[in-house]
DNA sequence: GGACATTCTCGGACTGTCAGACTTTCCGAG
DNA sequence: CTCGGAAAGTCTGACAGTCCGAGAATGTCC
């Protein structure tokens, strides 16, 4: 490259200006004479000056903020669920600690808020937060599908930390469920499994748009040697479901997110891991050891609240014209109910 | 909220040495003398110091490069392909156009590199990636799969404007094919159509992990007024295989890529959209009007360009820990290939 | 004791921005 | 006619850190 680039300073000393008014000028500040923003900008223009927009964030950033680390707010919104079980509050906890560590790393305070609980209503929250000076938004997942239509959304930028929910249509992060599952299917038939099969309550399939079945469907459709076993999808199953369903289609490996499941197995006669396997869909759901799926609520909630700041960085407020869903896979975890190794010939 | 944060001057005032000595120590510069290193580290634990990186990486590279270096770039990196389709070759355009108006926004420009014409290596682009100040890289799609782990990524920020490719484990932003073939199936539902037939190329449901036909399915599954229909999926198929399919199963409206199929339908005595509908699963690929998905690839690429900046904007460079997509549904485009309302009883 | 080498530390310089301060000009009031 | 305040236009201090040349202090050798 030919000499070093032109910079502020040497465009401020052959125009003799200042640096700040050829800044300003470039900006587009209204502090500059036209004629001489005018005059700044063909010289710039001539020189070939291309602003560096991270050095410019920067000292903006540096000199807006005075030297505090501080740089805002960000509210993580919950709703008062009374009958929440227990493994979704730490599901919550995990989703709002991440937030709340990414939050701090940025520089931003996370404030957490329970709509539903004390008299705080959604119009009430709106007030809330406009009065505090609060303009990003990280929603925590809900069974129920509130409606949030009536925050004053122009002034929020908000983020859901579920699948996506549409009252209002907003960006998203959650775990990638399919691929995830396909991961998992793949790492079961690599350990000799060749009859896995699924069992899932419907809502918790339906709130997914199916793709808990999907990707199992997919895997089984996909893989020859693999022999189809019709998942067990009910509204609401006992043991003599699951029991009915397990003797008839004799499953060698078990994938669902309840581990008594595994109490029901081995009570028809199998013995995990010995003859049959079981993985968890959700370890935080498990309550004994398993293998199974992490979601990775902590890396959730973490990149929940980075897009979302993201989106104050950039002045975005208001419902996202293309909302987007960011999924990042769950992390497998190994566990005494599988075997370890594939069955020798 | 209390006072500013620390800083390496602020630090140094305290210790009574230059900032310079302070930051060599903190980054374990041998220049300093042991027991004054660790004085320093000290009291930087003690007052709470945190480094700031977007600072720390600006000011190395400025130092370093002596002004020299162009900043404010990023790369938007294609693979040359001698068979590419014209479609593909039109969405890569969308892509690419769509990332330089956002990253124009943002206050950076992009800046086009071919792997594989005239010469450039992944080595050279390196080289050259390296040379020019570029670190954010925002990959288009590959029909092949290339292997990019030989550039050096500590210095890269990357994403690709695909679904995961691994090699290695980036970022990604895409289409949401699942959702979108949900919906849209749900859209021909409203319209009273009761037999989807899908039908295929085989590699293009296998680069998405099969999502294609597992939200086909799953639809099916879930809708009790739709009649099973076999999708077609085939390694390659002709109008002799279309036909059989459709002649055999009987959709009532057919959702693919090739638009080719309509007049296949109606050399088999198909009027459409008289008898029977027909759906484009990607309008880029359209050789007549027809109704189908836009896949959006403008806001793609200027999705990607954003997420890629954001990454450049917190300093992270390097193969992320936890590699997420980001994905935006398709949106519906109407057309003549649809009947206008559902049929009268 | 002077010359030289080594070790340890310091300070200039710096892709841009913010906000207060300074200079110049204009105009109304006395 | 003079003076003071306001406005317009521009300038300067300060700056989440790093690199590298240079100076000061110390030790060694002749």
């Amino acid at each position: 490259m030919s000499g070093p680039a032109p910079t502020l300073r040497s465009l401020a000393r052959t125009l003799g200006l200042s640096r700040t008014t050829v800044s300003d000028a470039l900006r587009g500040s209204l502090r500059v004479d036209p004629a001489t923003a005018a005059r700044v900008k063909k010289a710039a223009r001539e020189a070939g000056y291309r602003r560096n927009p991270l050095a410019g964030a920067l000292m903006s950033e540096l000199r807006r903020s005075r030297g505090t680390a501080f740089r805002g707010v960000i509210a993580a919104v919950d709703f008062h669920e009374l009958d929440r079980p227990e493994y979704a509050a730490r599901y919550h906890s995990e989703l709002a600690l991440g937030a709340q560590t990414r939050a701090t790393e940025l520089g931003f305070k996370l404030e957490k808020f329970i709509v539903g609980r004390a008299g705080l209503s959604v119009q009430r929250l709106d007030s809330i937060l406009q009065s505090r000076g609060i303009h990003g938004v990280i929603l925590l997942p809900a069974w129920g599908e509130p409606d949030l239509s009536n925050l004053d959304w122009t002034r929020f930028a908000g983020i859901y930390t579920d699948y996506i929910i549409e009252r209002p249509a907003l960006h998203s992060v959650c775990s990638d469920h399919y691929r995830s599952l396909l991961a998992a299917l793949q790492r079961l038939a690599a350990l000799g499994y060749t009859r896995p099969g699924l069992f899932l309550q419907k809502h918790q399939d339906e709130r997914l748009q199916y793709r808990w079945g999907a990707a199992f469907r997919a895997f089984q459709e996909s893989h020859a040697g693999i022999r189809p076993v019709p998942p067990l999808i009910a509204e609401k199953f006992s043991r003599e479901t699951f029991t009915a369903w397990f003797q008839r289609h004799k499953p060698d490996v078990v994938l669902g997110h309840n581990t008594e499941a595994i109490d029901w197995m081995e009570a028809g006669g199998a013995q995990v891991p010995a003859t049959h396997g079981f993985v968890s869909l959700n370890v935080l759901m498990k309550t004994r050891p398993c293998a199974g799926l992490d979601l990775l609520p902590r890396q959730l909630g973490a990149r929940g609240a980075e897009l979302l700041i993201a989106q104050l960085q950039r002045n975005e407020t208001g419902i996202p014209e293309w909302p987007s869903t960011t999924t990042i896979p769950a992390r497998w975890m190994d566990g005494p109910t599988l075997r370890s190794a594939p069955p020798s010939k």
